[in-house]
DNA sequence: TTAACTTCCGGTAACGTTCCCAATAGATGC
DNA sequence: GCATCTATTGGGAACGTTACCGGAAGTTAA
């Protein structure tokens, strides 16, 4: 089969010049009708259709954009990618994915490859805070999720974790928990910072102090909230345990440790999530977890990216609220309170 | 900021043309070792980075893929977006997705948009089998999934169900389970017939009338497969009811249906799924499943489709195997079988 | 010394599109 | 009737890159 037919053969077989085939059929008004009609039968009987490299090289404009995202396959990502896809989509472009699996150079790469292909956006969700990529990006782009501050003059658009632990905590205060055991994300992650910051706060203004806490460190991983429960376990072997987890995955890796120790969830381990992935409703018990609106994310930071090209106002950063999804894998210890709790709830 | 450093910026910094300073860059033999280190230089020091539409523009190969999938929010279809994404990245491409939500339009839509992106070829999972679309699609393309008979000349990638089917009806047999309900998808999606036929078959081979076989339909997904468990249940009230579900979504849903019921997985129930997701491995019981190989279908499906660009040989149509993951889902019945089995197992 | 050959480099065209400018024809105003 | 204006069109340039062709040196062989 012979190569694709250009706006040439179009105007050519309509006969027209070039540059008439070319108003007609971008609705430019300097085109009589009769025209433009001549030369959208000649467009759809050639088969035409236009080479968006070429309108990209001569406007500047490839409309395309890019998606770097830790990896799609997890969950929550692809809610976010989901949400930017739609919108990006609306906006009669399309949208380059890449999963950098919180590798640096992987990131780095992907960043260039954006850049090369001319993409006219990004959006980002950056491995770590190293600002000096960013700030020589070259690239209109939006943040999502963590590390925003870093930029205070780029949109960027997250989830509210001040608020959705405030959401979680209140929860387990009235659900009769005392200071819950924290299950953390790695130390070189963002994202685990503000969140224990967060609960630090809170737990300040109940008068909990903070390092009564027990913490442990996971990788967000299903695995490593596994294990990171069982040396959980080993440390309080007594007791109501109740956990809150940094995110979803590790709190089903959680929930499985405390089964495989012939303990039951949420009778003797009270496990708290947090991100709100499908598969928390498909556990037993099921996951009660702090949801994030992950499609919702995706679709504002892929719209901020839109307005600040288009030179519209932005917000600057942008928290959205969480939601609390109540499942069954926390235990109500206002009933009856079990003897030897650790710690006890104030309030 | 202004407008990016050109090759022609470069060459003016190193001082000689801009085919020279081309040459260097693309690893030419035809240059001095020297001018080549000096155009480096320029390059590295101008920022200078390749503009990818104006290589497509003049070579006709664009860097870019294309992805056409029903939704990356489903775990099985973003396993295989990450396996094409590999692929693809490691050729030093990019690709972009799309997600078609099974509809005939925006599936259309998609592949225009691919085709205006001048992709240099595209993975597709075809949402049904309109085969004129792809007949006149213009660009190199693999299939991925079920529909691939349609198109004996390109290649095409998917599980090989009968092989899986026979997988986990021998494991049913092995088990002491007799012909099991089945909970399918619609009836407008290719897969189901596939699947039903597979199922057919190899009750043929063990004796067993396929009209025996109780059917519900699902679509596919968790409440489809909830509701369909429920009417499951309610026409069959008495003994130890076995259901083999198309996916695993709808399996997990039909695990919650059983539950609500007050019944039990695996004593009462027993459910065998068909995907393998992540979250089959959080319900509880564990769902025992056969697993599709996922990242291996995309990582297949684009390199079927770099093999089929460079002209090397193809294979045609490739079924990969399915791979039985035996978690707790399953009741043993040759331990002590119930009294009033539903029919019985031969062999 | 000259011819042929190698090595390296510069100029130009082309990919397909859109934008700017000029040109034509008809219409309008005086 | 002539200038001016409007509506519509065509021609050419430019976006950034690479491929091709030819030329200028330097090198080798006779």
């Amino acid at each position: 089969m012979g190569r694709r037919p250009t706006i040439i053969d179009v105007a050519r077989l309509a006969g027209v010049s070039k540059s008439t085939a070319a108003r007609a059929l971008s609705d430019s008004p300097d085109v009589n009708d009769a025209t433009r009609e001549k030369v959208r039968k000649a467009a759809i009987a050639s088969g035409y259709e236009r080479n968006h490299l070429a309108v990209g090289m001569r406007s500047g404009r490839s409309g395309l954009f890019g998606l770097v995202i830790p990896d799609i396959t997890n969950p929550f990502w692809a809610e976010v990618a989901r949400g930017a896809q739609d919108i990006v989509g609306e906006n009669g472009a399309s949208l380059l994915v890449f999963s950098s699996d919180w590798d640096h150079d992987r990131e780095a790469s992907h960043l260039r490859a954006l850049r090369q292909a001319r993409v006219e956006g990004a959006i980002v969700n950056p491995v770590s805070d190293n600002a000096e990529d960013f700030g020589r990006f070259g690239v209109p782009f939006s943040l999502i999720g963590s590390s925003a501050e870093r930029f205070p003059d780029t949109p960027s658009i997250g989830s509210d974790i001040r608020q959705a632990v405030r959401l979680g905590l209140d929860h387990l205060v009235a659900r009769g928990h005392a200071a819950p055991a924290l299950i953390l994300g790695p130390k070189s992650r963002l994202a685990r910072a503000r969140f224990l910051r967060s609960v630090h706060e809170h737990c300040l203004e109940r008068d909990i102090d903070p390092a009564v806490l027990l913490v442990e460190d996971g990788d967000y991983t299903f695995e490593g909230g596994h294990a990171a429960m069982q040396r959980l376990m080993a440390r309080q072997r007594n007791g109501h345990l109740t956990v809150f987890c940094a995110n979803d995955l590790m709190a089903l890796g959680a929930m499985l440790a405390v089964r495989e120790a012939g303990r039951e969830c949420p009778r003797d381990v009270s496990i708290l999530g947090f991100d709100g992935v499908p598969a928390g409703a498909f556990s037993w018990p099921g996951l009660t977890t702090i949801e994030k609106p992950a499609r919702e994310l995706g679709r504002r930071a892929a719209q901020a990216l839109f307005d600040e090209i288009a030179g519209r106002p932005q917000d600057g950063r942008t928290y959205l609220p969480c939601r609390l999804i109540e499942r069954g894998s926390l235990a109500d210890l206002t009933v009856h309170t079990p003897l030897r709790v650790a710690g006890a709830g104030r309030s």
